[in-house]
RNA sequence: GCCGUUGUAGCUCAGUGGUAGAGCACUUCCUUGGUAAGGAAGAGGUCGUGAGUUCAAUUCUCAUCAACGGCUCCA
């Protein structure tokens, strides 16, 4: 007999090599119908798996996610199945479960054959044919002998591949039905758990990730353990695309592109210039009391900063071609920091000038790949949110922490919990390839940077090889509401670029020494974060970033010029006001104030007039009952001020 | 850049080998109406661009551009 401990702290007796699934059974059987996986002493593997001492137990359903992504996992290898009774000789790569968005893919090198939309359909009713069967997933171990024999003979170098970096011990394969793949597991007890499914897309994915390599077919799905439950997430990716940045910046307004202008280059709409105005006054306020100055600085420069500076001819593939003026090369600048290098060496520094923080809403121009651009996520010119700060090595401490209090700061302003803050370290193995070549510095300033993120508290992650080329960066990562990660905001050390460009500054001692630079970006760009703020917002932008905060609305033309006069007033206290003239009635003119997500309302009409009043309508919430021009007035311009959330 | 899909009116989308439609938006008229869509009439497109096949192409073929789903890459 064996002790099983379950999460509860309760301890039951079983046979030796009993299966979690048996266990499962002996607690209920409608527990048993639902269990996918088991954790064994905090291991995750197959329900069938014997248990042979005692252990600790914890089951997995639906409910966990584990229990999920082996659940997404076995579907894999169900359409693995599928694929080869379709298009037999098909080899495969590797098919795992994903979080976001969920679900999971299978790599495929199907031979000179193609897959289409019309073919997912196919697969998936085969699937569903197989599921129907309940075939077990069955494990077996194999050496690593018998596994390379069996791929050499079915020639498929991906398998072989795999193999090259496994051992005797570690190799075990899964079959299901007619379908054997190579894989650690684990997996569901059988393919009747699998109810509902859909094949969502087919994509290129070079295999191993890898341009240079050949593209292999991706093709993308998700499952369910009902149809209930497939129902309620293809609704929900519904809701989503209708918060999709694009979509809202259209209806809202906000921008626009245009053929004959480019690929990737936003036009700013009024409404999305209101905005930008708003975000760069926040901006300003919040650098000037923290002691930044503004510069301003040109589009371009001549090929010899960029040299100076390293990003030529290594970013040059970032970079749009030069232009050639006077025998000399120009390029569009991808990035501010040489021009404000090229401003800290415009004069003599002391130590007492340090640090100096020099912040500018720079414009940069980078050349993304055509396939790369993405609403206002990923496009080819950018207004950043930049400033650079040069400061000794004491102050670096807290200068650092002070730009991560700026970024909390502004989260907390806007709303934003839903982040990962990423420490993104170097790879020791590509110093000077893609990292300058200063090991020692590199341990340094991660330290540094370490015990300001750990000292303030903030949740991270540390992530090798996501450096800078000149050092470490903090990386704020967020997802659109499609999945895609974005870095919305960084902060990032830079002890390399001082010395290339020979900043440096008198010390207290009367030596010269050259200053660390923080390069620092916490509103991003406003490409991105615009992007960011629609999806966050779902277009309902709180008042102050509202591009019209306030819509009359008269009951009808006859109470125009009340109507006028009101708007005047408010303007002249800076709200952003309109006035619905058109000959429509109210129910009309309100349907489309909502839709136009203005926050707030007003109703003018023949009762108005008489008691000299206004009738206010908020946002989502509906009648507010009537007030005096100047109560509403006074309690806008607070919300304005305060910046309120909503 | 690579793999795949798409491209018809300002927007959302039907449709056809014989030079095109709907709803919303827009203009005009009627209506002057109290908290999410009042009615009528009208105007709008060389069907992304270029070439080929054909008596005839928006429709079929090819190229090209752009957008979209991914890969790679990134603020």
């Amino acid at each position: 007999m064996i002790s099983i401990t379950f999460p509860d702290g309760a301890v039951r007796n079983y046979e030796k090599g009993i299966t979690p699934l048996a266990i499962a059974e002996s607690l209920s059987r409608s527990l048993a119908e639902k269990v996918l996986a088991a954790e064994i002493n905090g291991k995750v593997c197959d329900a069938t798996q014997p248990i042979r001492s005692d252990a600790s137990l914890r089951l997995l359903t639906w409910n966990d996610k584990e229990g999920q992504m082996t659940f997404w996992h076995s579907t894999a290898h169900l359409m693995a199945e599928a694929i080869e009774k379709k298009f037999p000789g098909a080899k495969f790569w590797v098919g795992p479960p994903i979080e976001n968005p969920k679900g999971f893919y299978y790599d495929v090198d199907l031979g000179d054959r193609k897959i289409s939309e019309e073919d997912l359909a196919e697969l998936e009713n085969i699937m569903k044919e197989l599921s129907k069967q309940k075939n077990p997933y069955i494990r077996k171990e194999m050496s690593k002998k018998e596994a390379v024999a069996y791929y050499t003979e079915k020639g498929d170098e991906y398998k072989l591949d795999l193999l090259q970096h496994l051992n005797d011990g570690e190799i075990t394969f899964y079959t299901q039905g007619n379908f054997t793949d190579l894989c650690r597991g684990p997996h569901i007890p059988h393919t009747g758990l699998i109810k509902a499914i859909k094949l969502t897309n087919i994509a290129g994915a070079y295999w191993k990730g890898d341009e240079k390599n050949k593209q292999l077919t991706r093709i993308y799905g998700v499952s369910f353990p009902s149809q209930k439950e497939l129902d309620e997430h293809l609704q929900m990716l519904e809701e989503a695309k209708k918060r999709d940045h694009r979509k809202l910046g259209k209806e809202l307004g906000i921008y626009t592109m245009d053929e004959d202008v480019g690929p990737g280059l936003i036009m700013w709409l009024p409404n999305g210039s209101v905005i930008i105005e708003e975000l760069e006054k926040l901006a300003k306020e919040t650098e000037q009391k923290a002691g930044y100055k503004r510069v301003v600085t040109p589009h371009l420069a001549k090929e010899s900063m960029y040299l100076t500076s390293g990003h030529l001819p290594y970013y040059a593939d970032s970079m749009f071609p030069p232009m050639e003026i006077d025998g000399e090369k120009y390029y569009l600048k991808a990035m501010n920091c040489p021009h404000h290098h090229k401003i800290f060496a415009s004069s003599p520094r002391s130590y007492r000038d340090l640090p100096l923080r020099l912040a500018e809403y720079g414009t940069v121009y980078r050349y993304e790949q055509s396939g790369e651009l993405f609403g206002l996520m990923r496009v080819r010119c950018m207004h950043m949110n930049d400033a650079h700060i040069y400061c000794t090595r004491e102050q670096f401490n807290e200068e650092f922490r002070a730009v991560n209090e700026m970024y909390l700061k502004y989260f907390k302003i806007f709303g934003i919990e839903k982040y990962v803050m990423r420490l993104s370290l170097h790879a020791p193995e590509k110093l000077g390839i893609k990292y300058v070549n200063e090991p020692e510095l590199w341990i340094e300033t991660e330290n540094m940077v370490r015990q300001v993120l750990k000292e303030s508290g903030i949740p991270y992650v540390e992530v090798p090889d996501e450096a800078a080329f000149y050092g470490p960066k903090i990386d704020v990562q967020i997802f659109s509401v499609i999945g895609r990660e974005f870095t919305l905001a960084t902060n990032q050390v830079d002890f390399s670029q001082g010395r290339r460009f020979g900043l440096h500054y008198t010390t207290a001692d009367n030596t010269t020494d050259t200053p660390i630079i923080i390069h620092r970006a916490p509103l991003g760009t406003h490409e991105r974060f615009i992007g960011f703020l629609l999806e966050h917002y779902a277009g309902k932008f709180p008042l102050w970033l509202s591009p019209v905060q306030v819509k009359i609305l008269p009951i009808s033309d006859k109470f125009l010029p009340y109507a006028k006069e009101i708007h005047e007033k408010l303007l002249l206290v800076g709200i952003r006001s309109e006035t619905d003239e058109r000959n429509e009635k109210i129910g009309k003119k309100i349907r489309d104030a909502e839709l136009a997500k203005v926050p707030y309302m007003i109703i003018t009409g023949e009762k108005e007039i008489s008691e000299n009043k206004i009738s206010v309508r908020k946002r989502g919430k509906g009648d507010l009952g009537s007030q005096s021009v100047e109560e509403f007035i006074k309690i806008l311009l607070k919300e304005i001020e305060e910046r309120t959330a909503d």
